[in-house]
DNA sequence: AATGAATGAGGGTTCATTCAT
DNA sequence: GATGAATGAACCCTCATTCAT
């Protein structure tokens, strides 16, 4: 009778075990860096034992591959595809996902480190995965601004070009504030990358 | 008198002993990240034994700090000041700077990766660098911003926003080739940008 | 309940590791000093691996400075203070700490060879703990001493410089045997020690 | 003709070449002891190259066995053995004796550092030097006092023992100074040393 | 499942000694 | 003889991973 319980409770136990492992690696990662960051770092944070670590993770490395996934997941789950043929809602569609986008991650410099700085160098598996992550990232808007261009209101230039410059237009944003650059409120900066984005494209 | 002609001979020998050292170190550093990289690779690849690496260097880190200081420097080179009153010529020199650096960085691979994705997260002195570089581009960046919305020819914004953007807009080219994105030709690149600068900026 | 037997168990068996590696250190520094001393011996000697000694000790000078502790009391333990009013077994007791001692000293040459002459010249700290013993036995000796002259038999003169000269000559015997001088046997010395300092105090 | 002079004068400037190495080294293995001076430190001390250090010792320990010799020989000097048959005046050079020893010591603590802390532990040929050196003491004293004991004027015990102890007495007495214990001046400890000797040896 | 003591390969740094100039 | 750049063996310490309890 108990039996059964126990099973959804373990599972349910192992589920939150394995989170809490996943938030202290995530918290670790982000502030010491992949290599700054020790197991020793994730148990203390997380306050469980050494062996614990390894029953969840095969290796630190697959714990920082586990933390990248987290990260990638949530930062896709703050962009919504644009709906094609409602052009009109277009700009607001952008304007809401680089609202979204912006909040999360002034929100969580963490976040930011770790996709900026700590996601290369580590080993070519990883920088394959932040290269599949960029490419689909860079695929969809390069489609977008061809659409742009076939409908008139994208200027003409290379359209992987100029998603790669609009991309790193927004990421160094965030990469200057992880340097301690002081830069002017969440509004404003939401305002001005709008601004570039148009501006950088517009066909006329 | 022959006393001085040995100590710049022996000044000269070591001199090329430091660059070959810095060389190595930055072709190891280069291909496999601080971390990664050993100070075995450095000697190896410059053919000199374990003790020479300590004769140049304190240690594995300032040997680093050294090679980053040689990119600054090499970087620093390739971009000119522009010229404040000949307005006519600004667009032809912006030209010429993004033509030499595009074609440094395209050129130079490590260099590419050492900037852009090994420089940060060593430890909070070679941040603090880093994050010196980048404030004197932004700055001068900026200013120049500001002077052409003065002018009119700039549309309004937060210039170091802009400045970011612009900045971050061509790094990204840059990290995209080391992830491996297939880019147009070296040409190609420099129009892209260049436009994508006028066209980010201009201000009717 | 039963969480604390496990705790005692497991500390039991911590407290037993650390002692055979305190056990191995003092072998290894007892035998070829601590310079010449390797980290590996320590663990050799122990049967353990390398890791295992940094679970035990921070560094191979603690485990110096714990061996050295060790050995003071030891020292200190089989020295009993003199009772102050029964005048009359003072000399028994003398002789008792004597017989102690010199037998300690005796039986292990390794921890006269660490006190007499690994435990100078390490760093400063490791000197004033030494002068800290030595100075915790001069000033009993010569409290000793100065009471003995107050009461008329013990010859006038520095008491400290009296201790000083007391401990010399003691240490000398052991430091003696050290280098290999033939001594006569433990009884001899204790008798010869002995009548030493009967000699060297007697006020009459 | 200028051949014959420059072989003079050579010898010469080697002769106090190796002087300038010899009290070089004496103040680095002084200063730091036998591990902790470096070939660093003795060179830098003379004033000489790397390699000129090599010209005059075949290395390091070499070098420290040529200080421990003239240290050696510089004790010796300063004691006069004693007059055999002119018993009136042994009491006279006694002191004497011990007022030379005494003032040296005092005046020159890093050569009561090595001789009495740093020369014990270097290496097995070292120890039997230094063995040696207290073995010819130790036979001149328990000689010594065997005539004295003799002539009766000494009083009965282990000669060897008794020469020991009296010179562990004395030499505590600097090594205690080098452990910054406060002494008395130099007057009062030669005193009390003498009254020391003759009060521990006295036959009635 | 959880624990934490034990492991040992690996890496950075030191420093006595050599040798070409 | 003098120099000092070069050498490389040696050694301490770290830390990801394992495994008996």
């Amino acid at each position: 009778m108990t039996e059964t319980i126990p099973k959804t409770t373990n599972d349910l136990a192992k589920d939150a075990r394995r989170k809490q492992l996943l938030d202290a690696a995530f918290q670790a990662f982000g502030k010491k860096g992949y290599h700054g960051a020790q197991v020793s770092d994730i148990i203390q944070e997380a306050g469980v034992a050494r062996g614990t670590f390894y029953l969840y993770f095969t290796s630190k490395r697959e714990a920082f591959e586990a933390v990248l996934n987290a990260i990638f997941e949530r930062v896709h789950s703050q962009v919504q595809s644009l709906p094609r043929h409602e052009v009109a809602k277009i700009p607001e569609q952008i304007k809401g996902n680089l609202t979204r986008i912006t909040h999360l991650l002034l929100q969580e410099p963490l976040l930011v480190k770790i996709l900026l700085a700590e996601s290369i160098g580590i080993d070519p598996e990883r920088e394959e995965q932040l290269a599949k992550f960029y490419k689909q990232l860079l695929e969809l808007t390069s489609k977008s601004i061809r659409q742009g261009q076939e409908m008139g209101f994208v200027r003409q230039g290379d359209p992987l070009l100029m998603a790669i410059a609009l991309l790193g237009a927004i990421k160094e944003i965030f990469f200057q504030s992880l340097l301690g650059t002081e830069l002017p409120s969440e509004g404003i900066i939401v305002d001005e990358i709008y601004a570039f984005v148009l501006n950088a494209l517009k066909g006329f």
